[in-house]
DNA sequence: CGTGAGAATTAGAACGTTCCAATTCGCTGG
DNA sequence: CCAGCGAATTGGAACGTTCTAATTCTCACG
């Protein structure tokens, strides 16, 4: 491989027999060129195998074609599907994004965030680290480049937002506990410094409330959201003196974890205590016993999120619209049949 | 917000009454400007709300910062490790790497490797999506942009790549299967157009010989490599003639796919058929019942690929060894306890 | 054969940074 | 008080593109 210099514009532009402006605006479609002067030029671009230099170009256009998008953990399938759902619109926008990953880090976020911006990225989809603050989005409010949260939103700030209804989710989730007869619950995993805790848990207790479940009935857990954290969270609430038999959990990561822990324990999930998790990720129908979970339509919201950007970029603005996506309860197998009232459950 | 038109470092270097070229000295940390006047810089920088153009830098310094990383499929938990391995060292090589997916679509793959380059990547690390030639990287060699494989190696070609033992795993897999008794035997998953396929299929093959397996005992299935490409699968192979009693699968999406179609028709993997998964994802613990799989440490070889590329730009070359990562066979249950040898499997 | 009116092409000034070379500053020593 | 030296600072060209305005072609028409 021959390591000669990084071929510009003009090098094509003298191989072509034409001026830079020339290759410029064959670059960019125009259809002002002679069709024969074009292929002139598109031959030479091939044959001296030039690359577009972005950088260069924006210095004058100042809007790229790049959007960002930062996501707290890769990890996890559910932020994958996320993903995957914004690609499917950005692809047909002709737009590539770059996706990097925090690891649920804000230290890291910030360096991602930093270099999303030094890049000169268009727009960005957030789904934010743990503890992030509304701090952390004032650069890219400043210079006018469009933010959407996703999955997660802030406390305080003006960000706008597509999230699941997590309160609606969890209500649907503790009520179908009841619904099988269970009367002492718990919500298992989030912490409390993260929003969608709260609104998962308010959801929960909502549901507890409406249905008349005492106050003393209702254990909550607080952990980390993956397997390990439900794990640790199951076993909290059976060490209490007045366990509970059935649990919401924060997510379907934390819903494996349960279930793990209770297989531990020779306590099979469904039969011996209920489980109902939260996002719906593909291996939720997979498992054995199947999860029920709380649907939330991952990759429709990546795609809300997406064409968000996308108007914002447009109309240059830097505010729109939070979008909250509807859930809905898909029933499987682990909260197993109606349970006989008369039962008292299990520890 | 003020829609301020974005600062440069004449603004900043304005805003602290020095010149354009002190400015720059500070923000590239040069020990040469008097801490004072950094400070006031700083302060400057701070104040204005200044975001630096990489774009504008790289047009003069010609080397960026931005590693990518391009990805055939993020939805795969697998390729979501790989990810994480690489970020682990380019974070502390204070780099900021760049992933997107390229779904295993070759168009989408070209698209997202001229936008990498088009962007200025310093290097590149991929796993190649299904049928990509060594064509697909001419480009980075004549820019003499280094690119290191990962997962997955070229048929032809001289590009370095960083991939587990695959031959050597399935040997293992097979082998272990033979001696827990089994004598008629599959190998299902991925097709022959992948290097990947073949080393496996062939390391399946070896050690039926091995052992003396007769080849009407051999059973091989193409097919997708995830879950619904495992179910095709089973279903295909159990309809035969001469069923196998035991697979060795592609990967453990494959696997995973097998033994939930075996449990459609109500065998129990393990007991009545054996499944040796590849790739040992973390799930594949998880699984009731535990997948036997076949490890390759794929975060190691991620940070493996990722010092490959660091080191390749640091001595401004573009090729590099290969590097084959051990790999090592986790007995779990999926192969059940060993085979009554009178037993005459299953159909 | 001259004249316009488009169509096609082009020169040249940006864009925001780096870096070399040159300038100025702050001292020390005579 | 000045020479001289290192430290600190700065001017200006260059990087590869876009875009406006200007130039040159091409050709139909009178």
């Amino acid at each position: 491989m021959p390591v000669r210099e990084k071929a510009t514009i003009l090098d094509i532009a003298r191989e072509a027999g034409v001026s830079k402006s020339t290759v410029s605006l064959v670059l960019q479609g125009s259809g002002l060129i002679r069709p024969e002067t074009a292929g002139k030029v598109r031959k030479a671009i091939e044959d001296v195998g030039y690359v577009y230099n972005r950088g260069a170009a924006n210095l004058r256009k100042s809007h790229s074609n790049v959007i960002g998008m930062v996501i707290n953990d890769l990890t996890n399938p559910f932020f994958a599907e996320l993903a995957v759902g914004m690609e499917r619109v950005f692809q047909s926008a002709g737009i590539v994004p770059f996706i990097a990953n925090t690891a649920e880090n804000p230290v890291r976020q910030e360096e991602v965030l930093k270099s999303m911006m030094e890049q000169g990225v268009a727009g960005l989809i957030v789904s934010p680290a743990r503890g992030t603050t509304a701090e952390a989005f004032r650069r890219m409010q400043q210079a006018g480049i469009p933010v959407v949260l996703a999955m997660r939103r802030l406390r305080e700030g003006r960000v706008p937002a597509v999230v699941p209804d997590n309160r609606r989710g969890a209500t649907l989730a503790a009520a179908h506990l009841i619904r099988k007869g269970h009367r002492r619950l718990a919500f298992f995993g989030g912490f409390s410094d993260m929003v969608v805790y709260h609104e998962r848990a308010d959801g929960f207790r909502d549901a507890c409330e409406a249905h008349g479940i005492a106050t003393q009935d209702i254990t909550i857990v607080e952990g980390e959201t993956n397997r390990k954290g439900g794990m640790a969270c199951l076993d909290t609430a059976l060490s209490l003196p007045n366990p509970p038999t059935a649990a919401v959990c924060f997510n379907d990561a934390v819903a494996f974890g349960v279930m793990l822990a209770l297989r531990k324990r020779g306590l099979e999930p469904g039969r011996d205590f209920a489980v109902v998790g939260f996002d719906d990720v593909v291996e939720a129908q997979h498992y054995v016993p199947a999860l029920t979970s709380v649907s939330v339509d991952t990759a429709g919201l990546g795609e809300r999120a997406a064409h968000s950007v996308l108007k914002m970029i447009q109309s240059r603005t830097t505010r729109a619209e939070d979008h909250v996506g509807a859930v809905n309860l898909v029933v499987r197998e682990s909260c197993g049949p109606d349970l006989d009232t008369s039962r008292d459950g299990v520890a």
